[in-house]
RNA sequence: GCCGCUAUCGUCUAGGGGACUAGGACGCCGGAUUCUCAGUCCGGAAACCGGGGUUCGAAUCCCCGUAGCGGUGCCA
């Protein structure tokens, strides 16, 4: 299917839990410049480390990008699953005396070097039982990694140990798996985390000995929490799952995303994915680590919900729904056609997530749910005539739409002799039960005529008593 | 300890020797619009880590320092 010269790229979470922000990112670039290059990514399991890998983590990470609509080429490739592989290879560099077995442990590896004066670590070849196998390292030269972000970087072989491959029950560590999953999937492009950067000699020595031609890398700066730490839960969304629930849109999560590390060049901010493809160049992403913003996300989430299809509202709203708040996506669903596109008439505009539109329009679908301090702040007795007079204003309303509203409310102020804000907001509060809610033209029209008269009712009862 | 990476407004970034009185965006402050909150529009404050070089000239190149981060696992 694939000529040689066709781009392969390869994301490859290590299935620890939640795709976290960083790893979204990092499949995020990999994705966008296999589709600018017309190559394609591939979606490989480090899970080699049975203890934190679960087939639960696994559909966590595929939920995730599947939510984040990055779709990659066959199915997930597994370490586990290659097993033999990781064997055959490991059995040939042996026979090849690249890679010896060695029962040295840490603590005698430790003594080892301190011994020879900080040297790094050299064995020799012990056949015993349960002895791990080591990779032998040239003792001259230097290990060149030729890194598209950073340029070559050198690291001296004298400073690198004989490193483990293999532990002694023979199963295999991660710089030899993915080594060997590396040319056996065609990988032609490895972008990654800067974390990997000290690793990578290790993996180009592993396919040297090998006998194949390694691909190119890529190691992108890391993320940190709003102190410069460590992105974690307490950072507020930490993870691609935490963001959907939010009700943030995919496409704005993308923008975002790519944003952080990279910058297109005439200073572009909101960008379609599309727009995002034709940009994006992996050799401009930058080289410092950093902070993740959520405010930055959030309006550009405004934007691209302002920017989204009307048509295309009401899915999003009630996706969102659906994995938030499944009795809010109950009630949303029961409604009528009318009232779903109503309600999102009236917000979009407004929000900046979709739990902000579905908190400013809740009160459509559901009995009124009043706020409290809104309704002691508002609902003194000088609420009383506002009511009455919006009560028999509404009330004769023949045709019931924003602008006959706004045509027989308009008057009142003048008449009551009020300011408008007194007797819009008692009105507010009893309809939507908070002092904040869309224009409040739009809100009666929406809610309907015999909606909106009854919660006046209602509350003005409330009041007098 | 050893090896490596990084350093521009609070944050994301543009910048790759002269176009820099350092540009854009978020946020912030002020103003306009207004029925609330938003949104939108206009304006403003805000940065080249420090020190040495190289050069006619350095945010840009080199060195040192400082700080942060990563690796140094029979973790990934």
């Amino acid at each position: 299917m694939h000529s040689a010269s066709t781009p392969r790229f390869r994301f490859a979470p290590s299935p620890t839990g939640a795709l976290h922000i960083g790893g979204a990112r990092t499949a995020l670039y990999n994705w966008l410049a296999a589709r600018g290059s017309g190559g394609t990514m591939a979606l490989r399991i480090e899970d080699t480390d049975l203890e934190r890998s679960t087939p639960g983590n696994v559909a966590q990470i595929i939920e995730a990008l599947t939510w984040l609509e990055l779709d990659w080429d066959g199915a997930p490739v597994s370490q586990r699953e290659r097993r033999d592989r990781h064997a055959e290879a490991l059995k040939r560099l042996i026979d090849d005396g690249a890679a010896y077995p060695d029962p040295s442990s840490a603590e005698d590896v430790w003594a080892w070097k301190e011994a020879h004066g900080g040297a790094a670590y050299r064995g020799e070849s012990r056949a015993e039982e349960g002895a791990a196998i080591r990779l032998r390292v040239p003792d001259e030269g230097a290990t060149v990694v030729d890194d598209l972000i950073r340029g070559p970087v050198s690291f001296p072989n004298q400073a690198l140990d004989d490193f483990v491959i293999a532990r002694g029950d023979g199963t295999p560590l991660y710089n030899l798996a993915v080594a060997v999953d590396d040319l056996e999937m065609g990988v032609t492009d490895v972008v990654r985390g800067d974390d990997h950067l000290s690793n990578t000699p290790k993996q180009l020595l592993m396919i040297a000995a090998l006998g194949a031609q390694p691909p190119r890398y890529a190691h992108l700066p890391l993320l940190h929490g709003p102190d410069g730490g460590k992105l974690s839960k307490r950072h507020g969304a930490a993870s691609v799952q935490e963001l959907r629930d939010k009700g943030y849109l995919p496409a704005a999560v993308r923008n975002y995303l790519a944003l952080l590390g990279w910058g297109a060049e005439d200073d572009a901010t909101v960008m379609s994915t599309d727009e995002l493809t034709a940009r994006f160049s992996i050799d401009r992403v930058g080289r410092a680590a950093a902070i993740f913003d959520e405010q930055k996300l959030r309006w550009l989430n405004g934007r691209h919900l302002r920017a989204l299809d009307p048509a295309e509202y009401e899915p999003r709203l009630r996706a969102y729904l659906e994995v938030a708040d499944p009795d809010a996506a109950d009630r949303f669903a029961a409604a009528g056609a009318d009232e779903r596109r109503a309600a999102c008439e009236i917000v979009r505009e407004k929000a900046q997530t979709l739990g902000e539109a579905w908190r400013l329009v809740a009160f459509l679908f559901g009995e009124v749910a009043y706020d409290e301090k809104a309704w002691g702040k508002v609902m003194r007795k000088g609420a009383v005539p506002s009511l009455r007079a919006a009560l028999e204003a509404l009330g004769g309303l023949q045709s019931w739409d924003a602008l006959a509203i706004e045509a027989a409310l308009t008057p009142l102020p003048e008449a009551l002799d009020l300011k408008p804000g007194a007797v819009y907001q008692p009105i507010r509060v009893a309809v939507t039960g908070s002092s904040v809610s869309p224009g409040i033209f739009d809100t009666l029209a929406a809610l309907g005529k015999e909606a909106a008269l009854s919660r006046i009712e209602a509350a003005l009862a409330r009041l007098v008593a």
